[in-house]
RNA sequence: GCCCUUGUGGCGGAAUUGGUAGACGCGACGGAUUCAAAAUCCGUUUCCUUCACGGGAGUGGCGGUUCGAGUCCGCCCAAGGGCACCA
């Protein structure tokens, strides 16, 4: 029926049209007032506006969108909202670079990814876009700030940031490369800062219990942030000193083995330890030592995986068990003073890192576990933690470490000189930083009477547009006049805040303002209520942990201080893998996807044909391997559809996938197979057959219609089940059977014309919440009424998904033989009868003695025989 | 260092969760159509063996459980991700 002489598809005449048919026919706004049906909210996480969109985002905001129409389509009142995570560090980077004001590059920014999304035809409902770097966004979150400051939910103490002395900046861990500053090169160096805190660390019990009930979260997920809570259970107890220093008499530890105290061979203080920082002002060589490992960085991964490095104080203190028993003190550059006391008892036997540091300084090793199979088991350069049975600790020999653990902390509870304490790894979220283009912290230091909360008459606290990046260090500190304010309490001079917050702040609480953007509040507790929590995240694993967490500890925070009613924000959270490429080298520079072509026999040639280019690892798309894909370019040679459809067909959406020239030359022949269907159809059918919306069983006439149209159920079924188990790659397999089974069907007759005018009408529907432009360039063609955005999800007919003969493979010991036919309902001993008689199985068991016959029902036969 | 994930044809992947391994797509090969090309359509395509019918092997490796293992268990190997101021 395919017309070959007609032309092409063209994308670009319909698109922008179907586009501004949704707007007119205002298709996806939401609408908190529509109790009728049941409400979904789908949000995918909202986009730095870097300049512009990426392919990464058509993919998250593909799959995001295929929810959204789906779930409409099945009847759900949805909210599908976009915004912008718009403060950080890119847009100073840029202003410091190419003298442009943060906030100007910003919206300029979003202008252009704003453009660049509405061309990929995503059902938004942009009413409710909003930017984070909008006053009347982060006005509200500087109020609640000052709810939660109420709530006693923030402090305010010192800790330790690592410090660009050049720049005057703080800075990330990753801005840290081998000791120096990114940009300046200075050596870093970890200073004290006073800086607010959210008191996270109060919710890490709840934040870790809750995880349970987060049943649609990857499971990988909350394990990641169940580790980062890292809730332990242990001992807390005393080590006397045998002489006071600084007014210290004991050293306070804390430690999860307890049962190891007979191993014990030293202790350790952090370097950042109180003690060790009294001692280093009379020790030259301690103070080096401090300075030393303050060189070495601070994330764990460095701490951990680098040299352990001591230093001994000459301190000595008393084991807890036995006075007569003294242990040096060292200063370890392992021991964190983030976690536990910051000083710990070493057992070297049963801890691979106070072993290598054992070994390194001459300190004894002793072994107070042996595994249960070995009697004569010592330790010596391989710690043993495994579990096993206690030696040499008198008391506890011949116990299981865990039973010498409730052991140990019962004998030290019950003469008072320690106690069971549980212990998290979770800190306290630090959020004050040094830097300009975020949300002004709404506190006012004044020398009489502290911190003193702006006034909310006074809110928002603005940040001043006149600001310099030429000296290093925060323009808000050093701008003339912004930070000089009357102190609200007593009215004498003071000083603002000039820190601002934490972007990840920004981010914890958009999904509650989307829901309403109340002008008076931060949430609308009505359209809150109604609409969180969101039905379905979706974004990347990047954010499993940071981002996730912090969103759910602001939600109880929110919850707390009265703005919203729910505890967790996000009911289901699905998180989507990158989109790679190939990467391309040639002379030592990257070259860009557009940079080669590839010849007939599949090598790859720089773009002029001169010369050949080594082709690299798939990574992630990245600007500085310069393996980018325009999404623009894409769209405008292939269109928003063939776009969406490559990004959702080929790989399961949590993993990666590689973007392919060959990929989207598929997805665009498809598209173009879909057009010549329905185009051959109507040219075809003038009459009443063209467009056919209902049709049973009992309509349909003759063997091929009927398997159409049972091939037609099929699909429906699966597509269905695929969608809402986000399998959208399989959803694609599925709808590629089915476009391949419609195109070898010919229509001999009209009741054959109608039964293929259904199908047709059928897969516009299928096929509209991942291409839908197409699908409403199909479904007006066919002359369908209305938009196919706006039809309800069809329904299979489940009676012919099953058929009466099923096909059972035969195996003989369990290789598979042969096959038979048999009735769906048939009885065992005639499976087995057939079965035995079948050709190809018959030749592997004669002569043999049939032991053992499974049979699984409408699954598999297998004869055992010997 | 610690924690986590993933290994299936030439490639991306599928497999109703213990029941026919390789659906679907890409690529490749052969054919049809065409003056020719593009596009389209039809067929073949895990490997080894056989003229063929057929047979054997096969899901990173080695073992195990089971009538039956890609799927469950143990050990090992490889690649990737996270580790608190990038968002």
């Amino acid at each position: 029926m395919s017309d070959t002489s007609r032309p092409p598809y063209d994308p670009s005449a319909h698109e922008a049209h179907w586009q501004k048919a949704w707007d007119d026919a205002r298709s996806f706004v939401a609408d908190e007032g529509d109790k009728t049906r049941p409400k979904y909210y789908v949000l995918e996480m909202f986009p730095y506006p870097s300049g512009r969109i990426h392919m990464g985002h058509v993919r998250n905001y593909a799959m995001g969108d295929v929810v959204a129409r789906f779930k409409k389509a099945q009847g759900h009142n949805v909210l599908h909202p976009m915004g912008w995570d718009a403060f950080g560090m890119p847009a100073e980077n840029a202003a410091m670079e190419k003298n442009t004001h943060p906030a100007k590059w910003t919206y300029e920014n979003i202008d252009t990814m704003r453009g660049q999304l509405k061309k990929l035809g995503l059902s938004i409902d942009w009413a409710r876009e909003f930017a984070t770097c909008d006053p009347s966004y982060y006005g509200h979150e500087q109020a609640m700030f000052l709810d939660f400051v109420e709530a006693g939910l923030v402090d305010r103490r010192e800790s330790i940031v690592n410090w660009d002395p050049v720049d005057q900046t703080v800075l990330a861990n990753e801005q840290v490369i081998d000791g120096k500053g990114w940009r300046s090169g200075a050596a870093v160096e970890q200073k004290n800062l006073t800086q607010w805190f959210l008191r996270i660390s109060d919710y890490a019990e709840a934040l870790l219990g809750a995880l349970d009930g987060l049943e649609r979260w990857p499971e990988k997920v909350r394990l990641m942030q169940a580790n980062w809570i890292g809730r332990s259970e242990g001992l807390a107890c005393r080590f006397e000193l045998t002489q006071t220093v600084y007014d210290v008499d004991a050293l306070e530890v804390y430690t999860t083995r307890p049962d190891t105290l007979y191993g014990a061979s030293f202790c350790a203080i952090s370097p950042d330890h109180p003690l060790a920082i009294e001692l280093a002002e009379d020790n030259q060589e301690l103070a080096a030592f401090r300075a030393d490992c303050a060189k070495r960085g601070t994330s764990e991964a460095d701490i951990e995986a680098g040299e352990k490095l001591g230093f001994d104080t000459g301190l000595k203190v008393q084991h807890p068990l036995d006075k007569d028993w003294l242990l040096p003190v060292y200063v370890a550059n392992f021991v964190l003073m983030g976690y536990g006391t910051g000083a710990i008892f070493a057992c070297p036997a049963h801890d691979q890192r106070d072993l290598d540091f054992a070994l390194k300084y001459n300190l004894p090793v002793k072994t107070v576990v042996r595994p249960q199979d070995d009697a004569h088991f010592t330790v010596t350069d391989t710690a043993y933690t495994g579990d096993g049975v206690m030696v040499n600790s008198p008391g506890l020999d011949g116990l299981s470490p865990q039973a010498a653990r409730a052991q140990m902390i019962a004998r030290f509870e019950a003469d008072g000189r320690g106690e069971k304490r549980v212990n998290f790894r979770l800190r306290d979220w630090g959020i004050s930083r040094q830097r300009y283009w975020g949300c002004p912290i709404p506190m006012i230091l004044c020398d009489t009477c502290g911190t003193v909360p702006v006034p909310r008459d006074a809110l928002p606290v603005t940040l001043p547009d006149d600001v310099s990046f030429d000296k290093p260090g925060n323009p808000l500190a050093h701008h003339p006049s912004w930070k000089h304010v009357k102190c609200p309490n007593c009215g004498g001079d003071a000083t603002r805040e000039t820190d601002t917050f934490d972007t990840f702040i920004d981010s914890s609480w958009y999904f509650a303002r989307f829901a309403g953007l109340k002008e008076d509040a931060p949430t609308d507790r009505a359209a809150v209520d109604y609409w969180l929590p969101v039905d379905q995240y979706i974004g990347g694993i990047e954010h499993a942990i940071l981002h996730l967490l912090y969103a759910r500890f602001t939600t109880r925070a929110m919850h707390k201080t009265g703005h919203v009613a729910v505890e967790e924000p996000f009911a289901g959270l699905f998180t989507q893998g990158m989109v790679c490429h190939e990467t391309y080298r040639h002379d030592g520079q990257w070259l860009s996807p557009d940079e080669i072509i590839r010849n007939g026999d599949g090598a790859v040639l720089a773009a002029d044909g001169s010369s050949a280019v080594s082709v690299g690892a798939v990574e992630k798309m990245s600007k500085s391997k310069k393996n980018i894909v325009d999404p623009d370019d894409i769209i405008a040679r292939y269109g928003a559809d063939t776009a969406r459809w490559f990004m959702l067909s080929d790989s399961p959406p949590e993993r990666d996938v590689q973007w392919t020239q060959d990929g989207i030359e598929g997805a665009w022949r498809f598209v173009q197979k879909v057009w010549r269907l329905f185009d051959g159809h109507i040219l075809e059918e003038h009459d009443a057959a063209r467009f056919v919306d209902g049709l049973t069983a009992s309509d349909i006439d003759g063997d091929d219609a009927r398997a159409l149209y049972r091939q037609m159920q099929l699909a429906i079924d699966a597509v269905t089940r695929e969608l809402e188990a986000l399998g959208f790659n399989r959803a694609v397999a599925r709808l590629y059977e089915l476009v391949n089974a419609l195109s070898a069907f010919k229509a001999r007759n009209g009741n054959d014309a109608a039964c293929r005018a259904y199908a047709l009408a059928q897969l516009m529907k299928l096929l509209s919440p991942m291409m839908p432009h197409l699908a409403e360039t199909g479904w007006q063609a066919l002359g369908g009424a209305g938009l196919v955005a706006d039809a309800a999800w069809p329904q299979a007919d489940t009676s012919v998904l099953t058929s009466d003969e099923v096909v059972l493979p035969v195996q003989v010991n369990g290789k598979k033989r042969g096959e038979i036919s048999v009735p769906k309902d048939a009885d065992e001993a005639i499976i087995k009868e057939m079965a035995l008689n079948e050709a190809g199985v018959k030749k592997f068991i004669d002569g043999q003695e049939l032991k053992k016959t499974i049979i699984v029902p409408g699954r598999i036969v297998n004869l055992v025989v010997k």
